[in-house]
DNA sequence: CTGAAAGCGCTAACAC
DNA sequence: GTGTTAGCGCTTTCAG
């Protein structure tokens, strides 16, 4: 293990008493100097400030965050799920931090970045805990409902990237998956689609909501629910293909899939392309999150877009305001369908 | 601008003073018990140590570092080019920064990100110069040669992500760039094609020395080098597609198509296929990265992969040397020509 | 084995 | 206006 310190004091770092001797002051001036304060004279502080900033003097921001019991850093932990390995690599978990980072960046914070293990999210208020942080935002809420309970019951500020729960006390911000599911299947019911597979995993909330909405636009149209087009494809590498073998295998006759997720529904594509089933003239394929690279596919994938810049700017607001010990609502932003070639 | 402070001491943060009093000791054994010190008595030691845990009790990270002076958090930095925009959403620098929080975690160490304008490199040592990091792991050299010398000489413990240069003072890490593109001219050449063109700007280093490794695979072919072949396309999004449109534009014939990111390849893929260009029948297309999506792409992209999680190890290996004082040479990984039909 | 006291680098009353 | 002093929450000599 390496150590974490600096080598050698060889040439330490400045100090505010340093330059308060360089510009003989005390350090209190220096500080107030710096700090802009109206106490000082225009002369000192100039010159104070001129003398720092030509000895690139910094202040050491942990000693100034113990004194005056502040901390401009937000904690954004990214669980992975160790069974499905999908961490740190979905492309959409990816757009999500970098919105993040502008989000935060935009308000003059710092972010500090971790992973841990969903099966162990109460480690996620580590970095709050030992108080590196003023909250957490929490990007994925997987199955772990509870456990985020938990967590907000013991008054960790945190927000969580993720659907809208009955009896949920922490603040979520999430795309509206009810309409954006519904959306989708609206389209591929205007399209003339008649047997509408969808792959995903439902236990997760977000996904749930999603097929709920294809539901909910089926019914609209007169059209059955019928449970056997519900495939339970999960995120590992490989779930679309895998999703389609078995869709396959069952006989069920389909003409559209709805994917919970961009990557399923490449992977869908992909290997009904293998078996040569036209994509949309034999099936049409529907994507969830609009990933950057969707429109590279082949054909462009049709899919539900979450408005990521405002993703981010969201989690970041309602974080700041419960870090200030307001209320924060759980906020629903508007999703938008991205019509392209793999449905028409 | 929000506040940044919590609400209100309502229930303060527990601290090692609460504990040493309901333990009826004295901070100091509180301090030494809770970090396993040999001194305590195994009773004190156990004694206070559920205690904190069922008060669930953690040590002020920032407190303890001001006092032992050291610090187990390094800055991540991306930079961005305010031009092209590029920034955290090129997949790549997304697979970076999950490489780079896996080699991380895997140290105990904590990953501190943000994002500067590549213009104002200077910014990217401010966690390093506040005292927040014990070093900066920078994601992309970019041109900015000139200013990250400038950085090492200040003594700023930085790794850099890309190429090796001459009169280099900062330590990097990367993939071999030059065996890469080699790797790719000569894959290109083996499949029989004689004229291939290069899409990306070569003053980037990395790039630049991709295309060199493509023209050492020509001169050791035979074959000619002619700089018609060679199209500045940058990083801007569609950049691929621009590029394909002034190579046809100019009328220099082409059979291949070495593009210096996958995300360029598979624009420019686009690009052909919108014109009826076959590929890899009438163009063979090689990219550059192997980002996740390469392979679902289609025609699935032949293209030149970096190995991404030593990446990310050999950056932190580095960086945790040079903040410990020690010397960190350059460290140069090897490359890997991954076969897919966008050339076959 | 344990406690008292000093101090990490900074800020903020409170003096003058 | 500026300096003195106390202390943020913790660790670590130094005594006992």
């Amino acid at each position: 293990m390496p150590k974490s310190t600096p080598p050698e004091a060889e040439s330490r770092r400045l100090q505010m008493a340093d330059i308060a001797r360089l510009a003989g002051v005390s350090t209190s001036t220096v500080s107030r100097a710096l700090a802009g304060s109206k106490l000082i004279s225009e002369e000192t502080r100039t010159r104070v400030m001129e003398l720092a900033r030509s000895l690139k003097y910094n202040i050491n921001i942990g000693a100034q965050n113990l004194r005056m019991k502040q901390n401009r850093t937000v904690g954004v932990v990214v669980p992975y799920d160790p069974a499905t390995r999908q961490h740190l690599s979905d492309p959409f978990f990816l757009s999500m931090l970098g919105s993040l980072a502008d989000a935060l960046t935009e308000q003059g914070f710092d972010m500090l970045v971790s992973r841990v293990d969903a099966s162990e999210l109460d480690a996620a208020a580590a970095p709050f805990d030992t108080g590196r942080v003023i909250g957490i935002v929490l990007i994925g809420q997987w199955r772990h409902h509870d456990q985020l309970n938990q967590l907000a019951a013991r008054h960790v500020p945190i927000v969580v990237w993720g659907a809208q729960l009955p009896q949920q006390l922490y603040c979520t911000v999430g795309g509206d998956n009810l309409a954006g599911g519904e959306l989708a299947g609206a389209h591929l019911i205007a399209q003339g689609r008649q047997r509408i597979a969808f792959f995903g995993d439902i236990n997760l909330p977000e996904i749930g909501q999603r097929h709920e909405g294809l539901c909910n636009a089926l019914r609209k149209a007169g059209m059955a629910v019928d449970p056997q087009w519900l495939i339970p494809a999960s995120f590992v590498p490989d779930g679309g293909r895998l999703a389609v073998e078995q869709l396959l295998a069952s006989g069920v006759p389909f003409d559209a899939i709805f994917a919970g997720s961009d990557l399923m529904a490449m992977e869908a594509i992909n290997a009904l392309r293998q078996r040569g089933m036209d994509v949309p003239g034999r099936v049409a394929v529907v994507g969830y999150d609009d990933i950057p690279l969707s429109s590279y596919f082949h054909p462009p994938l049709t899919t539900v877009r979450q408005p990521m810049p405002e993703a981010g700017r969201a989690l970041v607001a309602s974080l700041l305001a419960l870090a200030d010990g307001q209320a924060a609502p759980s906020v629903r932003l508007p999703t938008q369908l991205i019509i392209r070639a793999s449905t028409v």
